[in-house]
DNA sequence: GATGAATGAGGATTCATTCAT
DNA sequence: AATGAATGAATCCTCATTCAT
C-alpha cells in the first residue's frame, strides 16, 4: 500500500471514525434525557466541544438522530435477513430472531431506546417516513412467521396473532430500557430466558 | 343545605370537572407528541383556548404532568391494594394484578404512555421523586410475588426473578402504546391472552 | 353603533393599527441598514419592545419584508391602474405615471428603498416570486407605452425603447434613496422637474 | 537582474494576480447576493477553495469589499481626472464623463453594484469613511460642472442643479444593475443614447 | 497555499410564563 | 374565566475567523 493511498484512507477513515464517536455520544445523551429535551449544547458538552462545532460534522440535530436510527435499523435488518435467508423452521427462526434482537440491543442500546421513545413522534415528519416503513416490514415478517408456526403446529393457534406479535416485540425491545452491556447477564443469556418464557411461559410444565 | 353552600359546592365541582377535562386533553396531547416536544399552546389549542388561559387553571406545564401522573398512580395503587388485600395465592394474585393493570391502561391510556416515555427523565427532578418511589414499591411487590410463587411451585424456579419481573412489567405497560379503548378487544380479553402467554407460553402444551 | 360593535371594531382595528406601526418601524430600519444586515433586535429596539415580542405579531423577519413590499406594490398598482384606466394619450399617461410614482415614493419611501436594494436577491426565494411578476408587468406596461408614444410621434423613435424604459425606471425609483418627505421639494415639484428632463433634456431649447 | 530578484517579482506578481482573481470572484458573488447576505463560504465555493483558505489571501470579509470598492474608485477617478485635465467646455466634459462612467461600469460592474447597494451602510464604519469623501468630491465636481454649464448657456438654467445632478448620477450608475458586458450594446452605445436623453430628452425636436 | 476542525459570538426563533383588562 | 400582548431565557443554528498540519 503506497503512503498516498494510506493517507487518503487515513483521513477518510479518521473522519468516519470521528462521526461515529460523536454519534455514539449523541445517542447516549438522547437516550438518557430524551431527544426533544436534549439540547445540542448537552451533546457538545458530552463530546468535549462547543455547540457550534457539532455543525461542522452534522447538518442538524435531526440529522443526528436520523443517522443514529438509520444505522441501528440497517444493522438490525442485516442480522434479520441473515436469519431469514437460512430458511429454518418457524421455531428455530423465532429463536434466532430473538437472539439477533438482543445482540442488536447489546450493540445499539441507546439507539434502541431512542427508537422506542421517539419513533412514534418522529415518523410524522417526512424525513423519518422510513421508520414507518421499517415498522411495517417488521410487523409483516413477524406476523407471517407466527402464522406459519401456528399453521404447522409449532405455536399455539388459540391466540390472537397480532397480540402475540406485539407481546414479543414489546417485551424484547423494552429490554433496551434496562439492559446493561457490562452487566451480569450477556445478551445470549437474556435471550435464552426470554425465549423460555415466550415459548413455555412461567408455569412449571406438567410431567 | 343552604343555597350558598350548594353554590359553593357547585362551583367547586364545576372547577374540578373543568380541571379534569383539561388534564384529559393535556394528557392526550402529551402522549401523542411527547411531553418535552409539546408546547403549552398545542395543549391550549386542543382545549379550545389560548395558551395564557391555561395558567388560570394550572400553575405550570410541569404541574399538569404531575397531576396527570399522580392521578394515574393513585388509581393504579388503589386497584393493586384491593387485589393484595384479598390475600389470594400467587397465581390468582398475578392474574388479578394483570387484569387490574389492563383495566388501568383502559382508563388512563395517555397517562400510561406518558409514564412510560417520560418518567425516566422526570424522576431526576425533585418534584417527581415520587415516581421513583412508586417504581421501587412496584418492583418489590412483584418480585416478592414471583419469589413466593417460585417457592411454592406456582411458577418455574429455573428463571431469573428479576428478568421475569421486567418481562411482565414491560409487556403489560408497553401495551398502552397500542391499546385502543374503542377497539376490538376489551381490556379483559387482552389480559386473558397475555396471561395465557405469561403462564404457558406460545408453544402448544403436551398432552 | 352599539358598544359591542364598536368594541369588536376597536380591537380588530387596534390590531391592524399596531401591525402597521410595527411594519413602518421595520421598514425604516431595513431601509436604513439593509435587510440582511438588520437584526430583529434592532427592529424591536426601534419599536420599543423585545426581540421575541415581535413574533407575536409576525411570523418571521421574512414575513415582515414580505408584508412591507406587498403593501407598497399593491398601493403602486392601485395608482397605476387608475392612471391607465383614464385612457389618456401616451404623453399625458407618462406624466401621470411619473407623478404617481413620486407620490408612491412619498408615501412608501422605506419600502421603495428596500425594494430597490433587496428585490434582486429576494426574488430568488419562492415566497417572493411575486416581485418578479410585478417587475415583468411593470416593464411590459412601460414598454408598451413608450412604443405607442414612439409610433404616434409623442416620443422620439431613434432611441432604444428598452433603454428608455430603464432610464426612466431607474432615475425615478432611485430617487427614493435621497427623497426627503419633509424636504424643500414636494413630490409633485420633483416629478415636474424630472418630467422636464425626461421629455426635453437638460439642453436649452432652440427658439 | 538577478534570478533571485526575478523570482521575487515572479511570486509577487503571481500573488497579486491570484488576489485579483479572488477579488473578482468575491465581487461577483457579493453583487449577486448582497454583501451582508453572502457568506465567506459562498465566496470560497465560487473560488474553488475552502472558507478558511481565503484567509491566507485576505484579512477579513471586510478587507475584501474594501479592496473591491477602493479599486473601482481609484479607476474611476483616474478616468475622471484625465477628462477634467483636458479642460473641455461643460458640454464636452459632460459627454466625456458619462462615457468614462459607462466604461467603468463595463470594467467594474460587480463593484459598482456593490457600491450602489452597500456604500450607504458601509460608510458608517470608520474603515469606509473614504466612501463618503469620494461621494462628496463626486458631487462637488458634478454640481460645479452643471452650474458652469447653466451659467454659460450650455445647459438649461430653469432646473434645480441638485436635482439634475442626482438625476444623472442615479440613471448612470443604476445601469450597473442591468448592464451586460457581453450584451448587444457596447458601453459607448449606451452612453450615447443616455447622453441623447440627458441632453435633449425623449421628445422629438421642433424643426 | 490550502485543508479540516474547531471556536465563539451572535442571530432568528420558540416558548413557558406573566399580567392588565 | 379567558384574552391579548408582552417578557426573557433558552434553543437551534450560522458564520467569520483561527490555527495546527
Amino acid at each position: 500500500m503506497s503512503p498516498r493511498r494510506r493517507d487518503a484512507e487515513g483521513t477518510a477513515a479518521a473522519r468516519a471514525q470521528r462521526r461515529a464517536e460523536l454519534l455514539d455520544t449523541a445517542a447516549r445523551v438522547f437516550a438518557e434525557r430524551g431527544y426533544a429535551a436534549t439540547t445540542i449544547r448537552e451533546v457538545a458538552d458530552a463530546a468535549g466541544m462547543l455547540a457550534g462545532s457539532l455543525y461542522y460534522h452534522f447538518e442538524s440535530k435531526e440529522a443526528m438522530v436520523d443517522e443514529i436510527l438509520a444505522g441501528f435499523l440497517a444493522d438490525l435488518w442485516d442480522a434479520y435477513d441473515r436469519v431469514l435467508a437460512a430458511g429454518h423452521d418457524p421455531r428455530t427462526t423465532l429463536r434466532a430472531l430473538v437472539e439477533a434482537s438482543f445482540d442488536t440491543i447489546h450493540r445499539h442500546r441507546p439507539a434502541v431506546v431512542i427508537y422506542q421513545n421517539e419513533s412514534r413522534h418522529l415518523v410524522l415528519g417526512d424525513r423519518f417516513r422510513y421508520l414507518g416503513d421499517a415498522r411495517t416490514r417488521f410487523r409483516e415478517m413477524w406476523v407471517r412467521l407466527l402464522e406459519e408456526g401456528a399453521a404447522d403446529g409449532a405455536f399455539r393457534s388459540d391466540l390472537d396473532v397480532q397480540l402475540m406479535y406485539r407481546f414479543i416485540r414489546d417485551s424484547v425491545w423494552a429490554a433496551a430500557g434496562w439492559y446493561d452491556p457490562g452487566g451480569r447477564l450477556p445478551p445470549r443469556a437474556i435471550a435464552d430466558q426470554y425465549l423460555a418464557m415466550f415459548l413455555r411461559g412461567i408455569e412449571p410444565h406438567p410431567g
